[in-house]
DNA sequence: TCCGACATACTTGTCTAACAATTTGTGCGG
DNA sequence: CCGCACAAATTGTTAGACAAGTATGTCGGA
């Protein structure tokens, strides 16, 4: 319709979601590291907002799981310890192994979750890691995005946004072994187009107990080894 | 410890809590109704806060499924048409089966649970309705927080003030039959103490369907019938 | 030297006031 | 009768301010 001077925003039309958005990035790449603090007066100052808008996204991260917060203490990057890592993908496991189920049972298999698998492969043979993490994230979120139910959508990105903290501090490990990955994805979506719900639930289920298995293996290696190392 | 001043303060120490719980129970017992516009300055004058205060409040209703908003347009009080209770049993109906399992699997009947049964009754020998509701809202939270997942019961949360809404419109017409919901109720806690998740599982999901088919029932009767009645 | 109480600084919770942007409703004219 | 422009209502965001609570540091006493 009109040419005239409207831009194009595609900035998520929110300035809090901006902010979140921002914020979200930051944190799931080990900008901001694990413990670290976050104040509303440091956001106020990092990105020129008012400070109600930078409490409405704190407030936000804190209920995806990005940030702790107590009463009126300082928000905080979690650091999760075992118990909390087993607590998640217990949390996980119960929604993905139901959306595979379901899935299953409709022999749908979702193209989404084909195109994120062929983008961790492109990733990975570019080595690039954050990219292979969202596109291992976005194969997950699309087959419980396919089930078609927004609630359980709902449910699952209330805790994706932990994994996602869990993976992009593993990520500066880089020992994530993506042919083992790669094939237990694909055995995912074979026992979905041959229509078998109980084997599609069970490849799910190894699959995400190696990666809890590799998580809780490197908390427990980390104990000790506390501080980054500074040389080669 | 100075015994100065200082007031007992009951509320939840928090405005936005206090406001937040208000308003949760004036729309779960039906004075707010389904379709009703909530706008913040409306809020802000029945409850003499300021507008950030009302906002936030609106906020995490519409977090809860309580209301419904998009962009800049007014919040409303949601009316689950029959496809979003299917998906919200289905939901609800992926969490409780796996809590239940849990729960068989290890074999421990929460204490919980038991109490919030017991209230049922009395609820029901006294015709108190609203009671009858939240006890049977709690008897479910009970069995999925005795699993001891956070992240589990988070989820649970996030979508059981849906479900405590479309009991609390259901309440009004009050056809719920008390003694099948405790015969029921009465074997899921049965099959969990004898330790036999599958069974625990299908008495809890025919559980729900019996509760979910009893609303979409509701709801395609009342489709002709929109007006509230008048006169007697 | 060590421990505890008080004072201070920092951070968050809430309010008042205001302006900007967007949606919705209404009335006019073609 | 339909479309367009204007006006009202509502929300998004900002600014500044004060109160309340927490954490920290210092000082005095044992």
């Amino acid at each position: 319709m009109s040419a005239g001077p409207s831009r194009f925003t595609l900035a998520p039309s929110s300035m809090i979601d901006a902010l979140y958005e921002s914020m979200r990035q930051r944190i799931i790449n080990g900008e901001i590291t694990p413990g670290e603090k976050v104040t509303e007066a440091r956001v106020v100052g990092e990105y020129a907002v008012a400070r109600p808008t930078a409490k409405a996204c704190l407030e936000r991260l804190t209920a995806a799981g990005l940030l702790h917060r107590t009463a009126h203490r300082t928000a905080v990057v979690p650091e999760l310890d075992v118990a909390e890592i087993l607590d998640l993908y217990f949390a996980r496991d119960s929604i993905e192994r139901r959306a595979v189920q379901r899935l299953a049972e409709l022999g749908t298999v979702p193209a989404a979750a084909r195109n994120a698998q062929e983008r961790i492969e492109r990733a990975v043979a570019e080595k690039d890691f954050p990219h292979q993490v969202e596109a291992d994230i976005e194969f997950h979120t699309a087959l419980v995005d396919a089930v078609g139910s927004k609630r359980l959508s709902r449910m699952h990105e209330l805790i994706m946004g932990e994994v996602h903290l869990t993976m992009g501090q593993f990520q500066a490990h880089r020992t994530t072994e993506p042919r083992t990955v790669a094939a237990e994805h694909g055995a995912i979506l074979a026992a979905i187009e041959a229509g078998d719900p109980a084997a599609a639930a069970n490849h799910l289920s190894r699959h995400l107990r190696a990666a809890q298995d590799r998580l809780v293996a490197r908390s427990t290696g980390d104990e000790q080894a506390q501080e980054p190392r500074v040389g080669a």
